[in-house]
DNA sequence: AGAATGTTAATTGTTGACAAAATACTCAGA
DNA sequence: TCTGAGTATTTTGTCAACAATTAACATTCT
């Protein structure tokens, strides 16, 4: 049997999932620096561990290290962006393939239940133009399939692109555009993976994730 | 000009360095315990800067880090070899792409003179039978594609898998089996960057990391 | 004024010490 | 001999102090 609570990790645990926080939430700004001794001042932990915390971001490309100098969180560039979709389109059109693999093998039964919710509550979100439901959703669709890849690595690498892919200017940048095309892809996507056809999911997959690049840019193009 | 010499980098990413040398080198085995204190007498160093090394390679994937227990140098698993390989197929296919992408909008001219050169090597290798210079090459032909499609994240996610197959049981073991099929590949695999034809040299990267994968669970069997 | 230089303050890099946890060890008791 | 509770030792986690580097500022010279 486990124990109680303690799950007592490591103080420069926290203190690392916290940074992460603050920057995926904006407190720590694309540029700004990370000044070691304020940090440990606000957080109430000392300046060794801050740093310790830093040191363990930096290679998830959230944050920039120059020697002497300290850490700076990333910024991320538009031509970044654009690699940081290409290097994403490879790893999701992986996934997605390995889940159709798995699928017709017959080793992930629940995906197909959940893909198939998945859809459903999305179709019905995009009657009632909940954006922020629908970005749930969309998160979790990818989820799903790199879960069922099983293969770790590639999850981690992901989410560390997308994570990347946010620090790039405006970062709330109303991503709901355009969202019944995005449903249709999901659709495309789902149904290969369900009929354990590897080739047609990683079409499905690849399209999906440039269609979004373009839609992306398109936004951007607009302000 | 360059500074005529203090390129006095951290003290840290010195030892960072010397680690991962010693973990590809396998002076440190896979799966070994690394003690901070002994490491840091042997390094010459405090044991705060050791471990700052250590924590900074942990997201690499050579090391596994245990709350209040330690590192330990990874030690893969076969079903993460085939992972590793699966992921490293994605990120080569998608190179091999942006590449043929590149040389097909003439900002890549040195490629080409560079893998004709390779391939060229690569034949004459063949002949003598000179394994580790064949070894080199083939090192060489897959960073100059890397290299081509200009995504440096890529290329680090690339070295780090690579680095991380290699802590799998026997590291020697013999890689340089079915030279001459490998070349057959290298050959398809440029003429479609060449060309500057993307979804060729996508088809023609996969086929042989996939063969690649092939070739290493063959001679695994074979011991 | 503007550039170059010297001085001071702030920040990072490195180390050693202490606290807490995990491991190794000892020695009854069955 | 084996088990297991309790103790000693080792090892990691955290912190605070010192050294080295960088950035900020003032002063001098053209």
């Amino acid at each position: 049997m486990r124990a109680i609570s303690p799950r007592r990790e490591t103080l420069a645990g926290e203190v690392r999932a916290e940074l992460e926080q603050m920057i995926v939430n904006g407190d720590l700004k694309a540029g700004e620096k990370m000044n070691e001794l304020a940090l440990s001042g606000i957080m109430g932990v000392s300046r060794g561990t801050v740093r310790e915390a830093i040191r363990s971001l930096a290679d998830s490309g959230l944050i920039d290290l120059i020697a002497n100098r300290g850490a700076y969180v990333h910024e991320t560039t538009l031509s970044e962006v654009r690699n940081l979709y290409e290097l994403r389109s490879a790893v999701f059109a992986m996934a997605c393939s390995a889940a159709a693999r798995r699928i017709a093998d017959g080793s992930e039964r629940a995906l197909l239940k959940s893909l198939k919710h998945n859809l459903d509550e999305m179709r019905s979100v995009i009657a009632s133009e909940d954006n922020a439901k629908y970005y749930t959703l969309n998160i979790a669709f990818h989820d799903m399939l790199l879960k069922a890849a099983d293969n770790p690595k590639a999850e981690t690498i992901y989410d560390n692109i997308v994570k990347e892919t946010h620090l790039f200017r405006r970062r709330g940048l109303s991503l709901a555009s355009n969202v019944a095309r995005s449903l249709e892809e999901h659709e495309a996507i789902s149904g290969a993976v369900i009929a354990g056809d590897k080739d047609r999911a990683m079409a499905a997959a690849h399209a999906h994730i440039s269609s979004g690049l373009a839609r992306y840019l398109q936004i951007l193009d607009q302000e």
